[in-house]
DNA sequence: TATGAATGAGCATTCATTCAT
DNA sequence: TATGAATGAATGCTCATTCAT
């Protein structure tokens, strides 16, 4: 087994980190190899290019919201509760540091580019399913993957405002909003 | 008074174009200057630096924005057919180049820099005003205000997902429910 | 013993096009590497650096010229057929993908470097040698060598030549020359 | 009138040495810089890219070898003795620094380039054309284009021999074969 | 005022080489 | 022995900015 100074997921989080504080163009080689510890040769040594590195990074950023927020969808929780842990961890991650929505900024700065617009597409496709898959137990199907749109363009609106005023009730609002629209559908279903 | 060879306006409208389909970060003075028609030296001593440059392009960006988009709340129409007209006007600019909601790129990338911020925080703080004028044409201030809110959240997630997409459903419908929000006010109203 | 999962005749042989082709400085150990089949340190490993590799590529094309091009000197054929026949081989060998004659190549750009300079002169002056052998046979031993001398400069200015012009009639006309004195000094033998 | 440091014949002349010296890849834009007195942004500033700068070196190359060189032949001396000095003249480019021919190495290092290629065919072509020139003062067209032709590839053989041995004499042998080719023809005319 | 020249720092990338397993 | 990882230096080039005329 070849030595291992710093394991990949390690090196991709904290390239994540610099990509999401300073974005694509301003995240300059030198800084992601400081970031990552490794030197700027080792660190396009394992991936090739800043390009690739993006790609390597949007598809670990990917896995790690999967892991982190969407998976709460599937626990043992009334589907409401599910839907507000879900929201509140995703703001959690979005007021680190008051960053935003990583695939958010990511789509403005860079999302024309070929390499690295399916892989933020199915982002947040992905993520406008799990939305609706709960939406989905209280309501119709369509009116379920209507709401996870709507909420999923309130959501994008949000994270931009909160960047700009680093006023946290943006966030917060979607959470009441989407509980609302969960009470809402709920009723009516009934 | 000798003659100006490019006007002010004219300089800034192209910084505008290259800014927005380039990027803060990806814009350089270069691509500038040479877009402006003036030099490198030239596009530094009118404006100073790069940053200042931004500075002037976000606020003739605004007052453009003002004059070809936010004016049509004034117009001798009905208030519906003002909103309506007004949204497709700033749909028409977002679909330009594909580029989407100028404000909206610099605020992803840039918003948190001192000096752009509260030009692009104003920026949306009239937009909401001004929508939500047309609002409390048939329902409460307060009503008003927060659909406005809704409606800056909803186009802003939706410009990143045309941008993302390239599929104008995005934005057109941003349109259909804001005329959908205005006439179930309407008849609340009534 | 263990098996050699590549003979160092074939690593030479794919160095020698990858310097032949690319030339030495544009030559990187990368490419080499690649082509030979072996990693960079493999590559390295075996011949401690890209100097000394080129050392044995030389030593390495040596051999092969001497194999394929200056034995036919000893072939069963009259004088003038053997020299033909040698002056088309050395043709081939530098029509062979526009590359010209790789000696000449790297005297031009490394000539002056005391690992690769012995190397190349001692290729030269055994083409001499051998083709005033066979001039010998019809003249006298001075005249047999200063006619291969002046071949020699002629043919390596044919090959520079070509490269240029990509016309091969630069290398025939050589062949031509070459059979003309020969004939021409049969005759004054006679 | 801007300021100007360093004309761009001295610039010229200064790469040009370089690029002789080291070789088309060998010399970096660090060396070119430091050489030319500019530094590396302002050489770039100049002419573009390293492949711009050899493009303008060649053309310079080859104005100083019409005026150093090939001008020679329209001087007023007895034709023979415009050829040798002629040749005498080049000589002297060649050992200067052991450097050999600027043309010939270039065609062997890089003269398959599409873009350095015409220029180092044009000037062979010329040098054939001067030297060819003289030639027919004493033979027929036809004869005199052929024997300068052969000399021009002696003479690119002679200026390797020279490089590899540092040995004169193959340079000096040139001017000897000219004389004594022009000294045949102009008897065999009379 | 306008513009070519200049500049020091930085860009993404590749270099030849060494190390550790 | 072979091979992924690492590295310091250098590559060609662009950056935002300043200077001098």
């Amino acid at each position: 087994m070849p030595i291992q100074k710093t394991n990949k997921a390690d090196i991709l989080l904290r390239c994540w980190e610099v990509f999401h504080r300073e974005g694509y163009n301003a995240a300059s080689i030198s800084k992601l190899a400081e970031a990552s510890g490794l030197g700027k040769p080792g660190l396009l040594h394992h991936f090739g290019s800043k390009e690739q590195l993006m790609q390597a990074v949007l598809e670990y950023a990917r896995e790690q919201f999967h892991a982190y927020v969407l998976s709460v969808a599937q626990e043992h929780l009334p589907p409401e509760q599910r839907l507000e842990k879900l929201l509140r961890r995703q703001n959690r991650l979005a007021k680190y540091e008051r960053r935003g929505c990583f695939f958010a900024n990511m789509a403005l700065e860079t999302g024309r580019d070929e390499h690295f617009n399916p892989l933020i597409t199915t982002l947040f496709e992905e993520w406008q399913q799990t939305v609706a898959g709960l939406y989905a137990l209280v309501s119709t199907p369509e009116t379920a993957r209507e709401i996870a749109y709507r909420l999923l363009l309130e959501y994008e609106g949000a994270v931009t405002m909160y960047k700009l005023s680093n006023d946290t009730a943006h966030l917060e609002g979607i959470v009441e909003r989407a509980v609302q629209y969960f009470k809402q559908h709920s009723q009516t279903q009934i």
